[in-house]
DNA sequence: TGCTTGACAGAAG
DNA sequence: CCTTCTGCCAAGC
């Protein structure tokens, strides 16, 4: 018995889809999370990437603070110029080399 | 059915 | 620091 399947259902993806969103809205003003933190909280450990399939392709994800995500070493998404400017509008600063200072802004989610 | 594509992660050079 | 590779896995074609 696997701890996860191979494959999501349907429902299964469409609950990956609410939690991830859920997760996400909870981000603090000027805070920043990654995908695989995100991945893993919510059950599928391995589907960092499907994270920022969901982000980018949802429609309605424009609702929620999906800049917020960034990867682990705290660069921003290739190919999504806006997301940088986002981040500096509240705040967040960027290292001399173009990564957020994962050290000051990383937001641990919490489940409550 | 099989190969390619990423808003990732981690390691290597 | 930057590029490239491998592992990963659902989606597209």
């Amino acid at each position: 018995m696997k701890d996860y399947p191979d494959k999501m259902t349907p429902e299964e993806a469409r609950i990956f889809r609410d939690d991830v969103l859920n997760i996400v809205g909870q981000i603090p003003h000027g805070k920043v999370t990654t995908y695989g933190t995100i991945a893993a909280l919510v059950g599928w450990p391995s589907h960092s990437r499907m994270v920022g399939r969901t982000l980018r392709y949802t429609p309605g994800a424009e609702q929620y603070p999906c800049h917020r995500v960034v990867n682990k070493e705290g660069r921003t998404a290739p190919g999504w110029l806006l997301h940088r400017h986002l981040l500096e509008q509240e705040g967040v600063q960027f290292k001399a080399n173009g990564y957020v200072d994962m050290t000051r802004y990383y937001w641990e989610p919490s489940i409550d």
